[in-house]
DNA sequence: CCAGGCCATAGTGTCGACACTGGAATACCA
DNA sequence: TGGTATTCCAGTGTCGACACTATGGCCTGG
C-alpha cells in the first residue's frame, strides 16, 4: 500500500517531467509501487505536487522503457513480472552483458582491472557474503556488472543494460535475488570473469560472463518455483 | 471536436496518443523527419490535427525508445545517427539476434524452416539480388531476421529486437544499407544460418547469425566511411 | 429473489490558455 | 564602428477545465 502520510520528495528541479520520471522510476524500483499495482494519476499528481500533464508525460516515458503499462481508459500498472518474464529478461541480459564483457576485454585498462579486483576482494572478506545473503552484496553485484558494462565503451549498449535492463531486474529485487544461496559460487564466477578481462581475452570473457548469468538465471528459476510452492502451501 | 476534413494523415483512431505515436514512428522511419532534424511541437500538432498534449505524450514515449531526443526548453530532435552509433547498434544487434537465433534453433518447427527456405530461394532467384541492390531485398532481409526473432519465443527479446532495434536501424536505411554490394554473400550467410536452425544446433546457429551481422557491421562501416569521403570530395 | 438495465461517480483523455525560457534582432553607448 | 545591453518573439513548460469512458450500486420488472 501507499503511505499517504509523508511527502519526503517534492519536485522542483529542472524539468518537472525529468524529475518526476526519476522519482517514479525510483518508486518502482524501491517497490513503493508494487508489480502489477494499478496507479491513479490524480493521486500521484497530488502526491508529487504537480498537475497531471507532466505526470502523464513521465508515465509515457517509462512506458516506452517497459516499466509501466497502460490500458486505454483503464489506467496504468507497473509491469507484471512473471517468472517466465524474468527468465526471458535474464536471457537478454546474458546476450547483452556477454557482448559488453567481450568489448570490455578489448579495451579495459589495468587500472580498472585493479579496481574491480579490489571490489571482489572486499566482497570475499565480507561476512555477509559468507553467510550467503545480504543487501549490500546484491548492490555490490550490480556494481561489478555495472562497471564492466561501462568499460565496454559502447554508449548504446551501456544505456540498454544499465538504463533499461537493470531497472526491470531491480523490480524483482525483493521478490527473489538471483544470488542468495549461491554467493560464494557467484564470487568465483566473478573472479573468472575478471581473470579473462585481465588477460584481455574477449572470447573467454564473454563466455565467463554468459556462464555466470546463465547460472543466475537457472538459480532464480528454481528459487521462484520454490517460493511459489511455499506460497501455495501457506494458503 | 476534430473536424471531419480529410487530410492525408489525420488521426482518429483509438487513443490519440497511440495513433500519433505510430504515425510519428512511421514518419521517422520513412525519413519524413530526417535524422538530427528539429521538430516543432506546434507545427506537428497542427499537421496531425490534434492539440499539443497528446503529441507531447507520444514524443515522450518515443523518447523512452530512443527514437527522439529532447533538450530542455529547446526542443525535440530525431536521434542523431553517427557512423559510430551505427557500429554500436550493430554490435548490440549481433548480441541480441545471436541469442534469438540460438533460442530459435531449440524450438523452431520444420514448417517454419521450410517457409524460411522458401523465402531464401525466392531471394536467390530475384534479379534484384543478383544486381546487388534493391529495395525489396532490403525488406526481404528484415523479413528473414524478423521471423527468426519471432521463433525465439522470447517475448521480451522479440520486442527489443523488432520494436526498438529495427526502428533505429531503419532510420539509417536511406543513408547506407548494410547489404548493398554484398547481396550474394549475405544470401550465403542466410543459408548458413538456416542450415544450423534446420539442424537444431544452437551453438552453430548463434555463431552463424553473429558472423552474418558482424560482417554487415564491418561492411556498413566501410560504406559509410566511403560515403563520407565522397561527400567531402564533392564539396 | 434474481436478472437486467439505468444512473451516479471515479478516473482517464483531450484541449486551450497562460507562464517561462532561450535566442535573435535591434538599439544604445563608448 | 564594434561590442554590449535590451527588448521582443517563437516555442516549450505547466496548468486547470471539460469531455468521454468504464465500473459498481441501485432500482425495477419478472
Amino acid at each position: 500500500m501507499i503511505s499517504g502520510e509523508t511527502v519526503p520528495g517534492k519536485i522542483e528541479a529542472k524539468s518537472l517531467v525529468d524529475a518526476v520520471t526519476e522519482r517514479l522510476e525510483a518508486a518502482i524500483i524501491a517497490g513503493e509501487l508494487t508489480s502489477g499495482e494499478r496507479v491513479r494519476e490524480q493521486v500521484l499528481a497530488a502526491e508529487y505536487g504537480i498537475s497531471r500533464g507532466p505526470l502523464r508525460e513521465a508515465i509515457r516515458r517509462l512506458e516506452g522503457r517497459r516499466l509501466l503499462e497502460r490500458i486505454a481508459n483503464k489506467g496504468v500498472r507497473v509491469v507484471d513480472l512473471s517468472p517466465r518474464r524474468l527468465d526471458e529478461l535474464l536471457k537478454v541480459r546474458e546476450a547483452l552483458e556477454g557482448m559488453a564483457c567481450r568489448l570490455a576485454a578489448e579495451r579495459i585498462t589495468p587500472d580498472e582491472v585493479a579496481k574491480l579486483r579490489e571490489l571482489l576482494t572486499e566482497h570475499g572478506s565480507s561476512s555477509e557474503v559468507q553467510s550467503g545473503e545480504g543487501y549490500y552484496q546484491q548492490s555490490g553485484d550490480f556494481d561489478f556488472h555495472f562497471r564492466i558494462a561501462k568499460a565496454s565503451d559502447n554508449e548504446f549498449l551501456i544505456s540498454m543494460i544499465t538504463g533499461d535492463l537493470y531497472d526491470l531486474l531491480r523490480v524483482y529485487r525483493y521478490k527473489s535475488s538471483t544470488m542468495t544461496g549461491r554467493a560464494t559460487r557467484a564470487l568465483e564466477e566473478h573472479h573468472a570473469i575478471l581473470d579473462a578481462l585481465d588477460a584481455g581475452d574477449p572470447d573467454r570473457a564473454e563466455a565467463a560472463m554468459r556462464v555466470h548469468i546463465s547460472n543466475a538465471r537457472i538459480h532464480a528459476g528454481l528459487a521462484m518455483a520454490k517460493a511459489q510452492q511455499d506460497e501455495d502451501a501457506a494458503d
